[in-house]
Formats: structure tokens, C-alpha cells, sequence
DNA sequence: TTATGATTCAAACAACCGTTTGAAACGAGC
DNA sequence: GCTCGTTTCAAACGGTTGTTTGAATCATAA
């Protein structure tokens, strides 16, 4: 056997696997998606999902590494590009923002190689219950958090440091509802919802982050009431 | 058979079914977690739950419905006593953020009662993909987001209405990730996340949601300040 | 006490789950 | 031709799923 043909043969009915898996997992989580869904959709055999990955929780840790291990290289690109283009100097929080989200919203905008489908099933798999998956995230995100966290401490040096991580978290919630969410918003507002055009999202999502973001701390001055009627509920 | 003492029986095991079933939705999920789990916890029989409740589908809505009805009209007289303290005049946009997050934070700070465990558990459901509870999740707020919807078109009346639509929608995840995310974030940090008290996380949480909302719209200027460095922070 | 309707209970139901098996089919090297 | 390692295939494995059943248990009303 040529090497190539091996490999070919390996990684056609591999990415078959993964993708009818990815689209499904978006569908169904993981649990409801069964192995028999995910070969009678890619039109392999059963017995071949544990043939090639070992185990239905291995397929699961590939479907997230086939796509997260490049998405967070290209975002530590743009932090690079970004950090090199200042010279030493603190970058922006939009330039922060736009390397970490900006990014993510790229990969969501494609929606012909599965970029889409991908970001859904990651802003889902974020509060996902399951021990494994989110130690796996874990694993991955192990990097680049700290990067982005101290970008963003240079940035915005007047803010505590773990003022800084809610943040972070915040945003990353905002995104994960803004990609998975044209449903959800659908769902509540059962009006037209005529854009889904990935650039007008990233249009409306980054003022949005960027606000969030550089918005005052509470306790500074505050608005009005703070201790008045904050919480009449 | 008097009717309280039938009513009392009833609801003794109904809620126990209830509570168990809550927080054993929360740890794994809808599908991961078997009746004979959620009945083994409770410490009832397993047909309990179709006796009492008919399917396990019909429990999961009832899981919600027992306190999502309260929860939204508690958000909508939050919103009804601002309205009346304005006297007809548009609400201040923290005023409605107060109005709608504030009192779920309120919720998610019960912690005795179980008010915590069902906030995250509603939180990672927005974005569930089984159509029957996403269904469900839209006729239980298909009074309440119109309502606030309007409110904030009164508050920014310079803020286009679908434009309006999705910030609600950012701040949404936010406040999700948020209340779900004590442990998302650790996992990201690996380092300390000392505070999980419910009022500290009100204070991070809605300067962050008002800076958001309230942030100029892209193609305004461009980013390259907006007024300065008004809100550095 | 007896009769009655509401709950509880142990047991079983068919259907599906993830995984394993051993044989069949395949393609490349001798 | 034949051989050998890789991949595919149909079939079955034990175990778990949600649900149903019919008898046992309970509390009340007559």
C-alpha cells in the first residue's frame, strides 16, 4: 500500500464521520445523537466510527480538535500581528476584541465548510455538563486565555485582573448566543429577523463587546440611584 | 378523601420529583439523565413520574414552567412599578436592564431554594436543541420580551429596533454565561475565581450589560475613540 | 368495618444504546 | 497468480432507556 492511498482512504470516511457527527451534535447534543444516526448519515458502517476513533466520547474530542486547534492559532496570529504592528506598546481593546471575536465571527461566517455549524456547537459545548468535554475545552483554551487575559490587562491597566476575566467571560457568552442564537431569536421574537449575514452580526456584535467592555465599574459614581431603588423588584 | 390532604400527597412527591429532577439537569443534561436517576434521587418509585406527570418530556416542561411563569411575572412588575414611578415618560435604560436581569440575578442568588440551579439550567437551555423545549421556552416569553422590547425602544429612541432586538439578545448570553459560568471560568482560569457571591456578580455583571447597550452604533465616526477616551474606564 | 378512589410498588415490556466480533472485501507488494 | 495488512460489513452482545401493567397499599367516606 502507497502511503497516500492509505491515508486517503483513512481520511475520506474519517471526514465523513466527523462531518455528519458536527451537524448532528449541532441538532440533537450529544447525548440524543446516537452512532447510528451519525453512520446512516454519512453512509459508512456503524462498526467504522469505532474502527477509526476507538469510542463514541474519542469522535467527540475529534469533532472539536479537526476545527479549535486552528481557530485559536489564527487567533494567537492576530494577537501577534496586532502586538508586533504596537511595538511594545499596550494594544487597543478593539484590537484585542477583534482578534479573539473578530476570528470566532469569521470562522461562523463560513457556512459552506462548516465553520458555522462549528461555532454553534462551541458556544453551546462552553456550559455543556459533560466532565470530559469540558476538560477537554480546558485543555485547549489553556493557551490562549492567558494570552488574551493579559493582552487585555495592558490594555485596560486601571481594571482589576479578575474584573478583566468576567469580562472576557461576557463577552464570550454575548458571542455564543449571537451565533448560535439566530434560533433563539427567532424563538422570542416571533417577528422577521432578516439579517443573517455574518457581517452585519459582526457589525452589531463589536460595538456591543467593546462597550461592555470599557464600560465604567460599578461604584464610581454610579447612576443616580446605586443604593436607591437599585433593586425595588 | 378531604381535598388538601389529596392535594398535599400529590405535591409531597410531585415536588421531590421536581427538585430531583432539576438539579440532575443541571449536572447532565435532559437526555444523560435516566428517570430511574431522577426517581432513585427523589426517593420515589419509578413510575412516579409517568403517574404524576404522564412522560418524561411533560416533567422537563414542568421543571420550567414551575418557576419560569413566576420568574417572568416578576420581571414584568418589576418593569410595571418603573413604568408607574415614570408616570408615561421613557425609562432610563438601567432602569429596564434592572428591571428584566436584575431580578434573574435575584434568582440565581437563591441558592437555598434551588433558584440557582434552575438559573443555569434555564441559561444553557435557550440554546437547547431539542424542538419541543425550545418551543415550550417561546410561548413562556412570548408576553414578557415584547414588553421589554418596547420599553427599550422608548429608552433609545436613536437605536434601530431590530438593532434593539439583538443587544437583548447579547445581553442575554451574557447574563447565561454569567450564571452558568462559575465553572466555565474556572475552567478557562485555571487559577482562583474567588467570588461566587451573587451580589458581586451583579455588581460586574450589569455595567458591563448597560455599557453594551448603550454603546454608539458601528459606522458612527468609527472606533478611533468616539468622544475621547470618555469611558477608558 | 367495609367500600372506594388515589398512590405506590415490583416486575416486565419492547426498543434502543455503544461496543465487539469474525468473516468478507479491498488494494498494494512480491 | 498469491499474500498480507487495512478497511468494511452484517450480526450479535449485554446493558439501559422510557413506558406499561396489575396487584398491593394507603387514606378517606359511608
Amino acid at each position: 500500500m502507497t502511503r497516500t492511498a492509505d491515508l486517503r482512504q483513512h481520511t475520506d470516511t474519517r471526514e465523513r464521520i466527523l462531518d455528519a457527527a458536527e451537524s448532528l451534535f449541532v441538532d440533537h447534543g450529544f447525548e440524543a445523537t446516537s452512532m447510528r444516526m451519525i453512520t446512516g448519515r454519512a453512509g459508512v458502517n456503524l462498526a467504522s466510527i469505532n474502527y477509526h476513533f476507538g469510542s463514541k466520547d474519542a469522535l467527540i474530542q475529534n469533532v472539536f480538535r479537526r476545527r479549535l486547534t486552528w481557530l485559536n492559532q489564527e487567533r494567537l496570529h492576530a494577537l501577534d500581528r496586532f502586538e508586533a504592528e504596537a511595538k511594545g506598546a499596550p494594544l487597543k481593546p478593539h484590537q484585542i476584541v477583534e482578534a479573539f471575536f473578530g476570528v470566532s465571527l469569521c470562522m461562523a461566517a463560513d457556512t459552506e465548510r462548516g465553520g458555522h455549524t462549528f461555532m454553534r456547537l462551541l458556544g453551546r459545548t462552553y456550559t455543556e455538563p459533560t466532565a470530559f468535554v469540558r476538560q477537554f475545552l480546558a485543555e485547549e483554551y489553556a493557551v490562549v486565555v492567558p494570552r488574551f487575559k493579559q493582552a487585555l490587562l495592558r490594555s485596560l491597566p486601571d481594571v482589576p485582573p479578575d474584573e478583566i476575566l468576567w469580562r472576557f467571560h461576557f463577552m464570550l457568552g454575548a458571542m455564543s448566543y449571537a451565533i448560535a442564537g439566530t434560533d433563539a431569536l427567532q424563538l422570542m421574537a416571533e417577528y422577521e429577523l432578516e439579517e443573517t449575514d455574518p457581517e452585519a452580526l459582526s457589525r452589531r456584535l463589536m460595538p456591543f463587546l467593546l462597550g461592555g467592555l470599557r464600560a465604567p465599574l460599578a461604584g464610581h459614581a454610579g447612576k443616580a440611584k446605586e443604593k436607591g431603588s437599585r433593586r425595588a423588584v
